[in-house]
RNA sequence: CGGGGUGUAGCGCAGCCCGGUUAGCGCACCUGCUUUGGGAGCAGGGGGCCCCAAGUUCGAAUCUUGGUACCCCGACCA
């Protein structure tokens, strides 16, 4: 058949392209590394955008917009900020074209060379500090809690549609505080934020924690993040928070007067979520059968396919559905009766299996006599025959009952590919097996020199230190030196 | 940037080694009829700078040279 896609176990990355592809999320462009995000791919990253949005408003923040273009000489201000990103620009040279006087086409106008290149943004800490001088002048000011919906442009050698593209869409917070205190706090709120929303809304569990000083954005002192783990046992870096402290205000010379009169450095943080989470949606509960979207952020939560003979059939289908799709509007849920004459039922059923629409109903002529209809739930992908009477409370249980599985099951996974290992041999069993490889609980001797030489022997890096994990003794899995808690180590996207 | 591979219809491919009339197949698409409780059947039809350029030849999708794009494996990577 036409559409389907490559199984989990036959091939891991093909099925994800394939998902990408056939659920219609996303394709690639002509321009090399980017992608055109399709409308229902497009539909679902509203849905988290406007959630996101709408906790981002509840915890203080509002929403600016700076430039795209950020001038070079802003973003070698900060030695480690540029270290990170100088290695993935793109840079824009000129500001004109002309006919090429040789022949066809347009050339680049070698007249029109900016005095001073811009970079496309890869990140806005730079312009947004050098912004940020002007508007913080007194404690008065603080904290300055500004988020931005944009676009970013990373040029990365190999790109995978949504999980690495050069330009990808995300939302980055900027914010400025009086005190250490107060940036701390608010670094370690967004991440609260970002776990709260990933598990409540996008069903993946994640574990919460801080990097290892290797692993740190470049010009951060500290760096949360919550990572989650894809079907195939690889971690997945879904949100990051930065402490940055002052070195952004040291770079950018952003001071304001204390109460007492004096001058201090502002104290910083940023954090950031990208579409690169669709990624981790599709691979947290998507199957063979397509994608999976749980309820809270699916763009459509009930479809429903007429079984008829004929247009007389459909509107008597029609009429009986139309006061239940009324009630379920008004309930704020998104249902689509599909009247599409052209595709048979089959190719319906597929078609949104494909895309992953939580509940499905079918109503024919059999119901339609007994007053019934069939509801079929993806996640689980079971059907019933139930009453017509007091199914909207049925559809609306179940979309919980949905959410709420698709948690568990992730999780689930998750800690069936969980493990406490204190041996360097296990440790390399576990990740080398695709079976088994998952997230590794090991301890840590705290050494840079330790955490590299086990990415080199395993490609495992530490994916974090856990915020909840409990201080015990115990000794390093490669070196044997002490350790006071264990850290996470997988692969990773 | 190193190693390997592939560019032929929207997608997936055959044809190329061994040059020869109008470049073919499956899916998708269009029209008509019959179908419709899990991916329909029949009939008809449309769509090609065969990656680009130069060369060899009476003749190039096919041979030669150069270029270019993409994919895979490394390296690189919040």
């Amino acid at each position: 058949m036409a559409k389907e896609i490559t199984g989990r176990n036959e091939n891991y990355s093909q099925w994800y392209l394939d998902i990408v592809k056939k659920a219609d999320l996303a394709e690639n462009s002509d321009v090399r590394g980017c992608m055109v995000i399709k409308p229902y791919g497009y539909a679902i990253w509203e849905n988290m955008r406007d959630q996101l949005d709408r906790m981002f408003k509840e915890t203080g923040h509002v929403n600016a917009y700076f430039p795209l273009f950020i001038p070079k000489s802003f973003l070698s201000k900060e030695a480690d900020h540029v270290e990170g990103f100088a290695k993935e620009c793109a840079v824009v040279t000129h500001y004109r074209l002309k006919n090429d006087p040789d022949g066809k086409g347009v050339i680049v106008d070698p007249e029109a060379k900016l005095e001073e290149e811009l970079i496309v943004r890869p990140t806005s800490e730079t312009i947004i500090w050098n912004t940020y001088r002007d508007w913080i002048k007194s404690y008065r000011d603080l904290p300055l809690l500004i988020n931005q919906w944009a676009n970013v442009v990373r040029w990365e050698m190999r790109t995978r549609l949504f999980l690495r593209t050069a330009e990808f869409l995300w939302q980055e917070g900027h914010t400025a505080h009086a005190t250490a205190k107060e940036a701390v706090e608010e670094t370690e709120r967004m991440l609260d934020v970002y776990a709260d929303f990933v598990e409540g809304y996008m069903a993946i569990p994640v574990i919460r924690g801080r990097k290892t000083p290797g692993e740190r954005f470049a010009g951060a002192l500290d760096t949360y993040c919550i990572e989650a783990m894809m079907q195939d046992g690889l971690a997945l870096q879904a949100g990051t928070s930065h402490f940055l402290g002052q070195n952004f205000a040291k770079a950018f010379d952003v001071k304001f007067q204390n109460k007492e009169g004096q001058m201090e450095l502002v104290w910083a943080t940023s954090w950031g979520v990208s579409t690169r989470l669709i990624g981790a949606l599709i691979m947290t509960h998507s199957d063979d059968d397509g994608l999976v979207v749980p309820p809270k952020i699916a763009p459509l939560h009930v479809v429903i396919v007429p079984i008829h003979k004929g247009t007389e059939q459909m509107d008597e289908i029609f009429a009986k559905v139309k006061p239940l799709m009324a009630e379920l509007k008004s309930k704020g849920y998104k249902v689509k009766f599909d009247d599409d004459e052209t595709k048979r039922p089959g190719n319906k059923f597929a078609d949104y299996e494909m895309r992953g629409v939580p509940v499905r109903l079918a109503m024919g002529m059999r119901d339609l006599e007994n007053s019934t209809i069939e509801v079929a739930r993806r996640d689980t992908k079971t059907k019933e025959t139930v009453a017509l009477e007091g199914i909207v409370g049925h559809i609306e249980k179940l979309l919980e009952d949905i959410q709420s599985n698709l948690f568990q099951r992730a999780l689930d996974f998750r800690s069936s590919r969980t493990y406490l290992v204190d041996n360097w041999d296990e440790f390399v069993r576990i990740i080398e097996d695709d079976t088994t490889r998952g997230f590794i609980m090991a301890h840590w001797d705290g050494s840079p020199e330790t955490e590299d030489k086990i990415k080199e022997l395993t490609k495992a890096t530490i994916r974090c230190i856990p915020l909840d994990a409990t201080e015990e003794d115990g000794k390093c899995i490669l070196t044997g030196n002490p350790s006071r808690q264990r850290v996470v180590f997988a692969r990773n996207y």
